[in-house]
DNA sequence: TCCTCCCGCCATTAA
DNA sequence: TTAATGGCGGGAGGA
């Protein structure tokens, strides 16, 4: 209904009675009048013309496509003869909507001459199940029992296995040790049953457990013994289970063929291939029916260790013995060439086998695909897959997977996406797995069209009820946001460049839609919709009656778990000093710019989308607003700026901005001043006087000292001259340029934290031991303090310059303990990310010639490693949000200045934006990020609104 | 567990 | 006196 809106033109009249009108309906659903504006993506219907139709596809495409109201109009017409068999086959259809799946079922529920049967309540509760929706699923088995159709061990095998496999296996006993009350007493198989369901999703232990106290009253059996003996192997225990087998023995039970072959696998399994051919040697021995699972066992075993040889000998000997392998075989065989030989021999022996008569299955095909896909025969995997079509074996999910998958490696995209239009065109619905493949893949190019590609992938996914993670979703809106914000500011003009514009447009466009979507989940806050509350929500909080979203503020939900950045709803990192940096950079380097309000810059630069970072969580949002917190963090940055002479201050709350242009000059000058201060710092150490004198003296001699030297008599910055301003000689501006000067005056290229703690404790230090030196026991631990403080400030002050690329961040080659690098003024060349690159390429053309002062100074030596490093580490540095999503897109500020100053307090800020919310519709130019936000309200309504 | 560094208290300084 | 500034270190978050 979203990929091919049922829109308000399109909506059928009410009653729909005649077989025609019918038809006309499922052919205006199968061509959307209005198809939605496709990017990218060649316009898909994947929903639609299958080349064969069955009944139950063409259903399972109406209902995907409808919204409620006519899908309960569709469903109950009476030209469809309802079936069992349909309804089973129609829910198998929509296994992987499970939304629209239930909603089906439930529409199917009010029929007038049809009523479930147990196998759909069965496949029903399968699918809440596995939605985690338990109160619908527990609605469904009341309903069963009422009409006395269940529920049934096979109802308490699905819902056992749902709990485990959503991680509740307390749960799941539970339930096992409930049936009786259900009306379905335990058995030996229902006890068989649970413990499978334990034993598969590896809870072994558990299994074991229960199977103990349980094994007298069910009377445990020879599958009972190899279920749990199958656990351990699974786990990799296999003395576990070969003492289980004892125990068995022990209680007069046989071992089955089928117990050795479990061992076998399981020796297998745990890397114990000597074991395991010693023990298909006692098989042997002791003369048991070795049968073509065995075989099969040995063929793969040694297959996926690589120990082809002895694979093929095994294969070659069982057909002595007089047991033929079987598909499996071949498929193990095939997939130990491609994994351990070459894929060519495997196709050879797939072609001998096709050969014999055998036909392979979607395994075979499958295993031979993905070695050609791996083996980077990508036009060959196709031709396979072509071919399974031929051999009336349709490609299933996974063979399309792999092949996109390996398409999007290869950074093939457009193939992968046209495989993937493959796939719609046939009876394979993409799964979850395959969108986040190919959302992933959009991420790679970094290209504002494939970000496009991949909001209208997720919307897809919505559409056919699949829940995106919280990461990819972030990641989607985060990429759409930024082509958003560079289709409106960053690819126009530089005049055009207005901060005031889009601070507050920008930013209130995307508060206003995001309240939206935030409205329709106050309204849709039914059980289901918790699903789509990802952790911290999720599991816990899955089963209990949903509480209503605490109201939007920005108070931390006391139901969530305790005082974690969960609750805020934000990256650490997305308030770096470093990041907040890199924002205000953007903000102001740019020509025309020449002061800076310090209010201003806070409050552009205060508000930080914290939404984006959790769109499911209503109570994380919050404004991280225009208070002290922040602009105490814009002090920390303009005294690091004004330390390399990007800024200078000019009088309370003003700087001036002079530009990374002012950086050679003021490196010259830190340069200089730190040269000089070696040879002063040389003599004072020289002098014991130093240790005696009061700070007074030591004042005047420190300036005496320096007068020796020709200084530069417009260096106002005297750093290294302390006077006895003790709050001045621990500042962050004395701090920075200290640091600085451990690189400047020198030719090393990276320094340790250590080290540069220690060279700037040095200063610290020693003025504190004169301070202090008639308490000598404090100094000891004075300057351990010292340290610390001094040690965090350096983070700080790092995280400043390598946001400005002055310096990177990294370890000492030996230790790997945190060093610092210098990259100088070369560190700005290599800047891909777009606003940086423009913004500094136009200020270095302007101080090419003062570079090569200082550069060839500081740098001379270093040249071609640093070069080299430098752009990965640029590139990095720059790029790294796309690898990992959310963090790494940086959005600029967005803070509207008002709005901003107006919400110091929580409470009435939020009213404000509820207000705003009602009357404003946002209105982006970025039509992806529009469909996202719209499709979302849409897709929450519709799936809960039955 | 240790490293990193954000946060915000509150002292100091400037207007 | 008030507002601006910024030192400082606790402790949260992340690797």
């Amino acid at each position: 209904m979203f990929g091919c809106r049922e829109n308000k033109e399109g909506k059928l009249p009410a009653n729909i009675s005649n077989r025609s009108r019918m038809l006309a309906l499922q052919l205006k659903t199968a061509a959307p009048k209005n198809p939605k504006p496709s990017f990218l993506i060649p316009c898909r219907s994947f929903t639609t013309s299958p080349s064969h139709p069955s009944q139950d596809s063409h259903l399972a495409n109406l209902i995907l496509k409808s919204d409620p109201q006519t899908l309960t109009q569709i469903l109950h017409s009476p030209q469809i003869d309802w079936t069992s068999d349909l309804v089973d086959k129609t829910l198998k259809r929509l296994w992987n909507h499970g939304p629209k799946a239930l909603q089906f079922f439930r529409i199917l529920d009010h029929h007038p001459n049809y009523t479930h049967s147990c196998s759909s309540f069965d496949h029903a509760v399968d699918i809440a199940g596995r939605l985690r929706d338990y109160k619908s699923l527990w609605t469904l088995v009341a309903r069963m029992r009422a009409r006395r159709l269940g529920p049934g061990p096979r109802t308490f095998a699905i819902i056992t296995e749902r709990y485990v496999a959503a991680g509740k296996p307390d749960r799941a006993v539970k339930v096992f040790l409930s049936m009786h009350e259900h009306g379905c007493p335990q058995d030996l198989n229902s006890f068989n049953t649970i413990l499978d369901v334990l034993c598969k999703a590896k809870r072994v232990e558990k299994a074991y457990n229960l199977f103990k106290v349980f094994r007298g009253k069910f009377k445990a059996d020879c599958v009972s013994y190899n279920i749990i003996a199958n656990g351990w192997c699974l786990i990799k225990r296999t003395p576990k289970a070969l003492e289980l087998l004892g125990e068995m023995v022990e209680r007069g039970l046989d071992p089955s063929l089928t117990t050795f072959n479990i061992m076998l696998k399981g020796y297998f399994r745990a890397g114990q291939i000597k074991e395991a051919w010693e023990f298909f040697l006692q098989m042997k021995k002791r003369k048991c029916e070795i049968d073509v699972v065995t075989y099969t066992t040995l063929v793969h075993g040694f297959g996926v260790v690589g120990e082809i040889k002895k694979a093929r000998k095994v294969f070659d000997e069982m057909v002595g013995e007089g047991v033929l392998p079987s598909v499996a075989t071949y498929n193990a065989l095939i997939q130990g060439l491609c994994k351990k030989d070459s894929v060519e021999n495997a196709v050879v022996v797939f072609e001998e086998m096709v050969s014999k008569g055998y036909v392979p299955n979607v395994t075979t095909y499958n295993v031979l695909i993905r070695g050609l896909c791996h083996s980077g025969n990508m036009d060959r995997a196709l031709e396979f897959m072509d071919r399974m079509k031929g051999d009336e074996c349709e490609p299933n999910v996974q063979t399309y997977n792999v092949v996109i998958r390996y398409f999007c490696d290869v950074g093939e995209i457009e193939k992968a996406l046209n495989v993937f239009e493959k796939m719609g065109c046939g009876d394979c619905l993409p799964n979850l797995d395959t969108y986040n493949v190919l959302i992933s893949a959009m991420f790679v190019r970094k290209k504002p069209e494939d970000l496009l590609v991949a909001g209208k992938l997720l919307i897809e996914m919505v559409d056919r009820g699949f829940l995106p993670r919280r990461f990819t979703f972030n990641r989607v809106l985060d990429g759409l946001l930024l082509t958003d914000w560079l289709m409106n500011h960053v690819d126009l003009t530089h005049s055009n460049l207005n901060p005031s514009y889009y601070c507050s447009k920008g930013f209130q466009h995307l508060m206003f839609s995001y309240r939206h979507v935030l409205k329709i989940y106050r309204l849709e806050d039914q059980v289901g919709i918790l699903h789509l509350r990802f952790p911290p929500f999720s599991l816990s909080t899955m089963t209990a009656p949903p509480s209503p979203p605490p109201a939007t503020e920005q108070q931390p939900d006391p139901a969530s778990t305790g005082p974690s950045a969960r609750n805020h709803g934000y990256s650490r990192k997305q308030k770096s000093l470093g990041l907040l940096c890199s924002n205000f950079l953007v903000l102001y380097n740019r020509d025309g710019v020449t002061s800076i309000g310090l209010d201003d810059a806070a409050s552009r630069l205060g508000l930080h989308l914290s939404p984006i970072c959790d769109p499911f969580a209503p109570h994380c949002i919050r404004f991280i607003g225009f208070n002290g917190v922040e602009r105490r963090r814009i002090y920390d940055i303009v005294n690091v700026l004004e330390s390399v002479g990007v800024l200078a201050r000019k009088a309370k709350n003003q700087y001036s901005w002079k530009g990374f242009k002012a950086i050679p000059n003021a490196l010259q000058e830190l340069r200089e001043e730190g040269l000089r201060e070696n040879i002063c710092n040389f003599d004072g150490n020289e002098d014991p006087k130093g240790y005696q004198i009061s700070d007074d003296e030591d004042d005047a001699e420190r300036c005496g000292s320096q007068q020796n030297e020709n200084s530069n008599p417009t260096l106002n910055l005297k750093p290294m001259n302390p006077k006895s301003d003790n709050r001045r000689e621990k500042s962050l501006a004395l701090l920075t340029q200290n640091f600085v000067k451990l690189f400047v005056c020198s030719t090393v290229e990276t320094i340790s934290l250590d080290e540069a703690a220690k060279s700037l404790l040095g200063d610290a230090h020693k003025a504190s031991v004169m301070r202090s030196s008639k308490f000598k026991l404090l100094t000891n631990f004075c300057s351990k303090l010292d340290e610390a403080a001094k040690v965090r400030r350096i983070y700080d002050i790092a995280n400043v310059l390598s946001s400005m690329n002055l310096i990177e961040k990294t370890h000492t080659s030996d230790t790997r303990k945190p060093a610092f690098k210098w990259l100088g003024l070369r560190g700005k060349e290599e800047v891909p990310q777009e606003t940086k690159k423009r913004a500094f390429g136009t200020d270095i053309t302007n101080v090419s010639s003062k570079r090569g002062k200082v550069d060839s100074f500081i740098g001379g030596k270093l040249d071609g490693q640093k070069q080299k490093g430098l752009v990965g580490e640029a590139d990095r540095s720059n790029l790294e949000d796309s690898k990992d999503g959310s963090k790494s897109y940086q959005f600029g500020p967005f803070a509207p200045v008002t709005i901003a100053r107006a919400g110091t307090g929580n409470t009435r800020n939020v009213h404000d934006w509820e207000k705003l919310t009602s009357t404003y519709r946002p209105q982006y130019q970025n039509q992806a990020l529009k469909d996202l936000f719209s499709h979302y309200m849409e897709a929450w309504k519709t799936w809960y609104s039955v």
